[in-house]
DNA sequence: TTTTATTGCTGAACAGTGTTCAGTAATTTT
DNA sequence: AAAATTACTGAACACTGTTCAGCAATAAAA
């Protein structure tokens, strides 16, 4: 029936528009300053109609929390044109960072608050280890040229992991001495150059 | 005048019983779910009570961070027991996170949350680069004994902290996918030693 | 001692939050 | 034309942090 087909894709049109209004207020203000209201009138209806929707505001926020994750795949992805391992790690370091300055409030739903932790618990498969798959590649990489040993593949990838995202929380939480941000950005830089090449040098065997 | 002292003394009791009770229910409820009204029923006061010894909800939470900190200092300062600097920073590094795991509360508040990073934005220095100082020192102390480069001790500090930064706020916030406890730790602390191993071995012209 | 001033504290009130749901108007089916 | 379904509203609920007029109890002054 077409008109039922219609119906369908005017209420997914509905949700698409409070989705694409949620972006754009949450982007601007912040999501902890964006009511339902406040929403519901961006979008001109009434707050009840939201809920026609999406279940709550953390419903919301966890779709959010996966599109920004596409987003971020991509972003990582683009380091993959570099052929060197080690050159590569950096490169998807850089990029991470150069993510989360671009985006921090996606960055906070993906990897920091907690409104969204509930629901990343419910689902089976959490959608950032794909992008936690690319960094793993990019360490086998480097253990396959000889930078790192085979067995360190874990630890390495959570390691490098955890030291991005610990830079990353870091700033945007505005834990960071006030430095300038030229300042700010040469140790930033400088740290991730010193990781990777302390990984790159223990082991000098590599092939190319 | 003895009763102008006595009511100072008074007043700081029950600034001491906010703090108190404050802390008490944080740390049981998660002080996103503790309300003015809570707090002020533990304490058997109005809620306008609270408010002719704290300006808002910020500066208690603030106050709790600096308390926060001062265990925190403590905790890392036990590391300092250890005389070889490379075993130090490992142990260092454990501190801080098995302080993480036993505080989750506190660490919140002292390195994620937001509602405080607007007064620590206004202090002048931050209680933080106490504990920030330590860490500094050891790896001073690694550079000494040849460890690594002087000239890296600023980026390995900064990236030292950033990486059990990491895996703190990822394993709060729930950002690792659920595997096993026991696995967990052993990822984590392999991770720690991986990290400082490979600092230890890239420069091994170490006196001792 | 009586009057005035000060103090400590209250709890109602304000403006906001996420969420629910009875009711309504428009549309579709019978 | 009547009945049923649908889409949507907006008032209401229970909460939040915060403020402030008013009220007792105490202290100071007359």
């Amino acid at each position: 029936m077409g008109i039922a087909e219609r119906k369908i894709k005017d209420k997914e049109k509905i949700k698409e528009k409070i989705l694409q209004a949620a972006i754009k207020l949450f982007a601007k203000e912040g999501y902890e300053n964006v009511s339902m209201r406040k929403l519901s009138e961006k979008i001109q209806y009434s707050p009840g109609t939201i809920y026609l929707h999406y279940k709550d505001k953390e419903s919301i926020l966890f779709e959010l929390h996966t599109i920004a994750f596409q987003k971020f795949y991509e972003a990582l992805s683009e380091s993959n044109s570099e052929k060197n391992p080690i050159k590569r790690l950096e490169l998807m370091g850089h990029n991470y960072l150069e993510f989360a300055w671009q985006n921090p409030e996606y960055y906070d739903l993906m990897f920091i608050n907690n409104c969204v932790s509930d629901s990343i618990a419910k689902e089976a498969e959490w959608i950032g280890m794909d992008s936690y798959g690319l960094l793993h590649q990019t360490i086998a990489d480097c253990a396959e040229h000889g930078y790192i040993a085979k067995n360190d593949i874990e630890p390495a990838t959570f390691s490098m992991w955890a030291f991005v995202h610990g830079i990353a929380s870091l700033v945007i939480k505005k834990r960071i001495p006030p430095i300038k941000r030229e300042e700010l950005n040469q140790l930033i830089e400088g740290s991730l150059k010193f990781l990777v090449n302390t990984l790159n040098i223990k082991n000098p065997k590599h092939k190319k």
